[in-house]
RNA sequence: GCCCCAAUAGCUCAGUCGGUAGAGCAACUGUUUCGUAAAUAGUAGGUCGGCGGUUCGAAUCCGUCUUGGGGCACCA
C-alpha cells in the first residue's frame, strides 16, 4: 500500500495510507471532530469527506462553524434537493444546472408551464420531507459513454449537452440522494439532514437563458437563499426589508426629486428638490475640475451620421442610438442624425480646430455631456439605468509619456471625489489586453506599465482583470462600496489610441512634425442621474447637509411668533441656506414628523421663548431631542456645514 | 429584446361568482394656537394604464399595445 503524507494547519505532516477518505482523516483525529466534519481543504480544493486522497497535500477539516465553507455546502445541497423537489412534483421537468450565489442558490428548469408562488410553496414544503428523510448521499465516478448513455434514457438533453462541455480529462461524478441523481462536481455533505430545515427560503422565479445566451431556449429560474440557522435568515430577510426602505424610486417619489412617466420612458423629470441634488453636485464638480486643469466644453446634441460614421459609432453602437431623420429645406434628401451617445467624437471637433502644440498637452476636456441612448427596454431600471442621462465627462489629450502621470492625476482626483460624497472605499479592476486587439504589442507593453504604475504611485492595490480591455487600448474601472456593501461601478479611465486616428486628431510636435495624440475617456460619477440614484440610496434619503435639498424649515409653535419665523427664514436664506417657512396652522408634532419623514436635516422650532431670547430650538433629522441656540450661533454653524467639501 | 408578474384617487392598498367603485393617509374648507414624529369635523377627488373582443352587463374574462417590477441578455 503506497503512503502518503498529509500536512495539517498545525504544519505537522502523518503518514496514510493512498486512498483514504477526508472522512477517515478526520475520524483519525478525533471521534468528535469525526462527527462534526462536514468537508475538507485540500491544497485549497474544497475536498469531499467522502473522496479518497491519493498523494501528498495539506489538508484542512471543515466543520459547520467554518463560514465559507459550511455555506457552501449547504447551498449547494439545497440546489439539489430542490431539483428532487421539484421534479418529485413534476417529472416531466428538465433539470439543467445550480450553482451557489451570493446568500444562496438557483436552479434552472425547462418547464412548458410558468412556476407560480402556489408552486414554489409546494417545493419548499416537499424540500423539507427530503431534508427530514436525511437520506445518504454518495457520489459515483462514470465514464462518458455510460453517463451519456444514463442521460438519453432519462431524456434530459441539457445534461447530455453540459457532458459534452466538460473537458474529456475531468471525471464525471454522478451524485446521488434517495433514488434521485444528478451530475455534479460536488463537494457535497453526507446526508440531506445536515442541512437546517428552516434556514432556507425560494424567493422568486425568473426567465434566464440556457448558458447565458440569448439565442437559446429561456428556462425558468428560481432563486433561494440560505443560511446556517432561522435567526441568520431571518437577518437576511429584515436587511432586505431595510434596502428596500432605501430605494431611490421610493425615496425620490417621497421626498419629491424627480418622477418618470410613460410618455419619456427612461427619462427623467426632475423636480425642484432633485434639481437642487443634481446642481449642487455639479457645481462642486465643476470646481473640483477646474481646480484639476480642466476646461469645460459644450458640445452639439443633434449630430450629423457622417461624423458616426467616421468615429466608428455607425458600424458599431447604431442599435443603442436614437436616429433622427430631417426634412430639411432645399435639400434633395433626407439628413440623418443622431442623438449623442457620447461625447467623444464631439470634443475631437474642438481638439482640431487650430493647430495645437504639444505645449498645449496635456489638454483637459471636460463636459457634462448630455447622451442619449437607447437602452434595451429591460435594461432600465429607475434612474440608475437611463435613456437621458448627463455624464460627467472628460477626455485628456496628451503624449503617450504623459498617460501615467495622467492616470495618476485621475485616481488622486477620482479618490478626493468619492471622499468628498462619503464613500471611502473603492477598488480598482484593472482591464488589460484583449485576444482581439489592434496594435503592437510594444505599444500594449507600454499603455498597461504606465496604468499599473500609476496605480502603485498612488498608493492603491488593484484587480487584474485579463482579456477585458477594449480592442485598442487597456482601461481601468472603479468600483465604489456603499453604506450597506453594495459596490456599483462608476469611475472609468481609459486609454485610446483609436478615435484620435478615426477623427484625424494632430498636434505639432517639438520635431515640428506632425503627431498623433492618445485620448484618455475618463468619468468619476459616470453619470449624475445614476449617482445621485446611488447617493440617495447610500444616504437612506439623509444626504449630509451640503447636498440636502431641503436643508433648514423654521417652524411656528404658535401663529404669534410667525414674524420671527419669517425673520429668521430670511436671515438664513441671508447666509446661504436653503431654508423655508412652516407657519401653516399645525402643531408642532405634526411639522416635525413630517419634516422628519421628508428628511429635512434640520428643524428649527420657534415659540415665544425662542421670541423673546432671539434664540432657535434646533433639532436635527434623527435626534430626540432639540438644543435652544442663539440665532447667531446657528447661522454661523449652518452656514459652515452648508459649504460643499471643496470649500471648507 | 426575452421569461414571469403587475397597473384601481396624489400615495399605500381593498374590491368575493361578471351586476351602480371603497378605505387610510395626503389635498381643500371650517373649528382649534397647541413646545418637538399624526388635533378635530366636513368636503372634494376615479374613462379602474390605452385600444379591441366576449357578454344583456366587464375594474373583474380574452386578445393586443404601453409602462413599471424581478431576473436573463445587453452595458463597443
Amino acid at each position: 500500500m503506497t503512503q502518503i503524507s498529509l500536512t495539517f494547519p498545525d504544519g505537522n505532516a502523518r503518514q496514510f495510507d493512498a486512498g483514504i477518505t477526508a472522512a477517515e482523516v478526520a475520524a483519525s483525529i478525533s471521534t468528535s471532530l469525526g462527527k462534526k466534519a462536514v468537508s475538507a481543504n485540500l491544497d485549497g480544493a474544497h475536498w469531499d469527506l467522502a473522496w479518497p486522497i491519493e498523494n501528498d497535500a495539506a489538508i484542512a477539516i471543515n466543520t459547520m462553524a467554518d463560514t465559507a465553507p459550511g455555506l457552501e455546502l449547504i447551498r449547494h445541497d439545497l440546489a439539489h434537493i430542490m431539483a428532487r423537489a421539484v421534479q418529485e412534483l413534476w417529472p416531466d421537468v428538465k433539470v439543467t444546472i445550480g450553482p451557489v450565489r451570493d446568500y444562496g442558490w438557483f436552479y434552472d428548469f425547462d418547464r412548458a408551464e410558468p412556476f407560480t408562488p402556489e408552486d414554489l410553496g409546494a417545493i419548499e414544503t416537499k424540500m423539507k420531507q427530503i431534508i427530514a428523510a436525511k437520506d445518504p448521499v454518495r457520489t459515483e465516478i462514470w465514464d462518458r459513454e455510460r453517463a451519456i448513455a444514463h442521460y438519453k434514457a432519462k431524456d434530459e438533453p441539457f445534461k447530455i449537452e453540459l457532458i459534452d462541455r466538460i473537458p474529456g480529462d475531468e471525471p464525471l461524478r454522478m451524485y446521488w440522494h434517495g433514488d434521485w441523481q444528478d451530475l455534479c462536481r460536488g463537494p457535497h455533505l453526507q446526508n440531506t439532514g445536515q442541512v437546517p430545515a428552516d434556514g432556507f427560503k425560494l424567493m422568486n422565479v425568473a426567465g434566464a437563458y440556457w448558458l447565458g445566451d440569448s439565442t437559446r431556449p429561456m428556462l425558468q429560474r428560481i432563486y433561494g437563499v440560505a443560511f446556517k440557522s432561522r435567526d441568520d435568515l431571518k437577518a437576511h430577510l429584515t436587511m432586505l426589508e431595510e434596502a428596500a426602505l432605501r430605494d431611490h424610486r421610493k425615496l425620490g417619489r417621497e421626498m419629491n426629486l424627480f418622477h418618470m412617466q410613460e410618455e419619456a420612458p427612461g427619462q427623467v423629470f426632475w423636480h425642484p428638490n432633485g434639481w437642487t441634488i443634481y446642481t449642487t453636485l455639479q457645481d462642486y464638480m465643476r470646481r473640483k475640475q477646474r481646480a484639476a486643469g480642466y476646461v469645460e466644453v459644450n458640445t452639439p446634441q443633434v449630430v450629423d451620421r457622417k461624423l458616426w460614421v467616421q468615429s466608428g459609432h455607425w458600424d458599431n453602437y447604431q442599435e443603442h442610438m436614437f436616429i433622427v431623420e430631417v426634412d430639411e429645406e432645399h435639400a434633395r434628401e433626407k439628413s440623418i442624425n443622431a442623438l449623442k451617445p457620447m461625447n467623444c467624437p464631439c470634443h475631437v471637433q474642438i481638439f482640431n480646430q487650430g493647430l495645437k502644440s504639444y505645449r498645449d498637452l496635456p489638454l483637459r476636456m471636460a463636459e457634462f455631456g448630455s447622451c442619449s441612448r437607447y437602452e434595451p427596454s429591460g435594461a432600465l431600471h429607475g434612474i440608475m439605468r437611463v435613456r437621458g442621462f448627463t455624464q460627467d465627462d472628460a477626455h485628456i489629450f496628451c503624449r503617450e509619456d504623459q498617460i501615467e502621470s495622467e492616470c495618476a492625476g485621475f485616481i488622486e482626483f477620482l479618490s478626493s471625489v468619492y471622499k468628498d460624497l462619503g464613500f471611502e472605499e473603492f477598488e480598482i479592476m484593472f482591464a488589460t489586453r484583449p485576444e482581439k486587439r489592434v496594435g503592437t504589442e510594444e505599444s500594449w507593453d507600454k499603455m498597461e506599465a504606465a496604468l499599473e504604475s500609476a496605480i502603485r504611485k498612488t498608493g492603491h492595490e488593484f484587480t487584474l482583470e485579463p482579456g477585458e480591455g477594449a480592442f485598442y487600448a487597456p482601461k481601468l474601472d472603479f468600483k465604489l462600496t456603499d453604506a450597506i456593501g453594495r459596490v456599483w461601478q462608476c469611475g472609468t479611465f481609459q486609454v485610446d489610441p483609436n478615435l484620435p486616428e478615426r477623427l484625424g486628431a494632430t498636434y505639432i510636435g517639438e520635431d515640428s512634425q506632425r503627431h498623433r495624440p492618445y485620448m484618455l475617456h475618463r468619468a468619476c460619477l459616470g453619470s449624475f442621474e445614476r449617482f445621485i440614484g446611488i447617493l440617495i440610496e447610500n444616504w437612506a434619503g439623509k444626504l449630509p447637509f451640503w447636498l440636502a435639498p431641503r436643508q433648514v424649515v423654521v417652524a411656528s409653535i404658535v401663529s404669534d411668533v410667525d414674524g420671527y419665523t419669517n425673520e429668521v427664514v430670511a436671515a438664513l436664506k441671508a447666509a446661504g441656506i436653503r431654508a423655508e417657512a412652516d407657519t401653516r396652522n399645525e402643531k408642532i408634532n405634526y411639522k416635525v414628523r413630517e419634516h422628519s419623514l421628508g428628511k429635512v436635516p434640520v428643524i428649527l422650532a420657534l415659540g415665544a421663548r425662542e421670541v423673546e431670547e432671539r434664540s432657535v430650538s434646533m433639532r436635527r433629522l434623527g435626534d430626540k431631542h432639540s438644543r435652544t441656540l442663539s440665532l447667531e450661533q446657528v447661522i454661523a454653524d449652518l452656514s459652515a456645514e452648508a459649504k460643499a467639501p471643496d470649500q471648507r
